[in-house]
RNA sequence: CGGGGUGUGGCGCAGUCCGGUUAAGCGCGCCUGGUUUGGGACCAGGAGGUCGCAGGUUCAAAUCCUGCCACCCCGACCA
């Protein structure tokens, strides 16, 4: 296997945050805006948010949620109507005060989430149980005044999902929690190829106003957590403070119970530094918003006839279909670049199958197809007189890479995961940067917070609860409560 | 928000310590022309900078002083 890095962006194993940056400018992700903390979306970072939208948008509305959207300020009064929330919210919400010249009688909160102002709609809209379930999603962006950005993983406005839905009852909500977890859990898995650990937070690490927080965690190269996805079971609490009722069918009026859920742009950060390498980005077929590049090779006395050639394989192409989708193609018809340029070029952009088209392959009616990953070289028939080509053997191609990508992910999750039940173990495993360690929890806050005081890590999820007396607490040595994977986190 | 670092054509940097004729430089990129083209081409010519911003010191400031802003790295906080 042939191996080539770029030029211009640091080595993956040797600085993955230079790296990261590094791909991010070269291969035309994202830009920095002049407003701190903010990122400009570049049409080719978009096109990949774009996928990841359609992508999760179609398994969203397949549980039945309806996308709708709500606005982008919120009155101070309705941001502090649930205590925790506003506790949890409060230290990062920019606040509008001015409007037209004149200051405004309340702040309006730029969201930060929506729960406060789809509390106050709902409970004008939900009168009996017959208007339950409600399951809502908008695609739409927040922001939340952080101290510290980086480009996608953390930015002051970023772009996401939420989805809130209301519930007849306890159990119906816990099962939406629950089922939206397996959807991010299998968006993640099936679409971007990532392996993630999914499961619920400690008491700490939920989200404000949540009675219970499930998460999809993501372990980076570095060994650090990232949060993918989370879901929130959010019990009475909101329809409690927002009074959202309904009458019941026992003619007994009842407070509702709420969810709320959210996927953002993180998730394309996540993919960025999970699949790259010192190439660039690499893209799983399902988010590349070019799956095939045609690369065409030109000599002079030939031209014509290769870049006929080319343009005519395009559309043959762009009638293929893959994963019951378009295929997505594009020829690089550029004669002011050299092959050699563009190879570097579209790998740095994580294309997952490049196709080489030079006069001997338009001799013997073939392209050479390179998948981004392995670059083994493998001949495509085509016949343009019957308009016809390979097209098994690409969606072969295609199908092989995508494995290789899930496979290759799934063993850099379970290299970045030890279990052990020996704190000195947790502590050096933590500072060497080597990932995630399973180990028991006797569940109290403070075993975390003696913990995270001394090795920074902390509880990112938890696998399961333990009722035999065989665990212990890795801190504490008491009998452990759950077995849980602490770890340093973005 | 703490600790450290960096801001000089589009990008990466030298020059700053020790102010002045090294009186704005280099590499890449960009433009024009030509030769090239199966892994980031070469030659020739050319365009492009009030040195992050605002004050101050001085005969003189990219260089010294003060303040501010932005970005990067390491922590703390968070998706």
């Amino acid at each position: 296997m042939n191996t080539f890095s770029a030029k211009f962006i640091a080595k993956k194993s040797e600085n993955l945050s230079q790296w990261y940056t590094d791909v991010i400018a070269q291969a035309e992700l994202a830009d920095y805006a002049p407003v701190r903390g903010c990122m400009v979306y570049r049409p080719y970072g978009y096109a990949i948010w774009e996928r990841v939208k359609t992508l999760l948008d179609r398994r969203i509305k397949a549980t039945g949620a309806e996308e709708a959207y709500y606005p982008l300020f919120i009155p101070r009064s309705f941001l502090q109507r649930e205590a925790s929330h506003v506790k949890g919210f409060s230290p990062e919400v920019a606040w509008v005060t001015h409007g037209g010249g004149e200051e405004l009688s309340e702040p309006l909160a730029v969201r930060p989430t929506s729960e406060a102002i789809i509390g106050v709609m709902w409970s004008k809209w939900i009168q009996s149980y017959r208007d339950l379930p409600i399951m809502h999603n908008q695609w739409c962006n927040v922001v939340r005044w952080e101290k510290a950005t980086r480009p996608f993983l953390r930015t002051l406005e970023f772009l996401w999902q939420e989805g809130h839905t209301a519930h007849r009852t306890e159990q119906e909500a816990r099962e939406e929690t629950m089922k939206i977890l397996e959807v991010y859990r299998s968006f993640a898995s099936d679409d971007l190829l990532l392996s993630v650990l999914s499961g619920k937070k400690s008491e700490s690490q939920k989200f404000a106003g949540a009675v219970e927080t499930y998460t999809i965690e993501a372990v980076m190269p570095d060994g650090k957590a990232l949060q993918s996805g989370t879901s929130h079971f959010l019990g009475q609490n909101f329809s409690t403070a927002f009074n959202i009722k309904f009458l019941d069918d026992d003619d007994i009026e009842k407070f509702v119970w709420t969810t709320s859920w959210g996927v953002s742009h993180r998730i394309v950060g996540g993919l960025i530094m999970s699949h790259g390498d010192d190439s660039g980005i690499i893209l799983p077929p399902k988010v590349a918003p070019i799956q095939v590049v045609i690369v065409p090779i030109i000599f002079d006395e030939n031209k014509s006839q290769i870049l006929e050639t080319a343009e005519k394989l395009v559309k043959i192409l762009q009638r293929g279909e893959y994963q019951e989708e378009k295929l997505r193609v594009k020829a690089d018809l550029d004669e002011t670049t050299k092959p050699g340029f563009k190879f570097a070029h579209w790998e740095l952009k994580g294309v997952p199958i490049r196709l080489e088209l030079g006069p001997k392959d338009v001799a013997n009616s073939q392209l050479i197809a390179v998948p981004r990953d392995t670059r083994q070289k493998v001949p495509l028939k085509f016949d343009l007189s019957s308009a016809t080509f390979e097209f098994d053997s690409l969606y072969r191609l295609l199908d092989e890479y995508a494995g290789r990508l899930k496979l290759r992910a799934k063993e850099e999750l379970e290299k970045r995961i030890t279990e052990t039940d020996n704190y000195n173990d947790l502590k050096e495993f933590i500072s060497s940067g080597r990932g995630l360690v399973l180990a028991g929890w006797d569940g109290l806050t403070e075993t975390e917070d003696m913990v995270k005081a001394e090795t920074s890590a902390t509880i990112r999820v938890l696998k399961n609860s333990v009722s035999s007396d065989s665990v212990k607490c890795i801190y504490s040595g008491r009998p452990a409560k759950y077995l849980a994977y602490w770890g340093l986190a973005y």
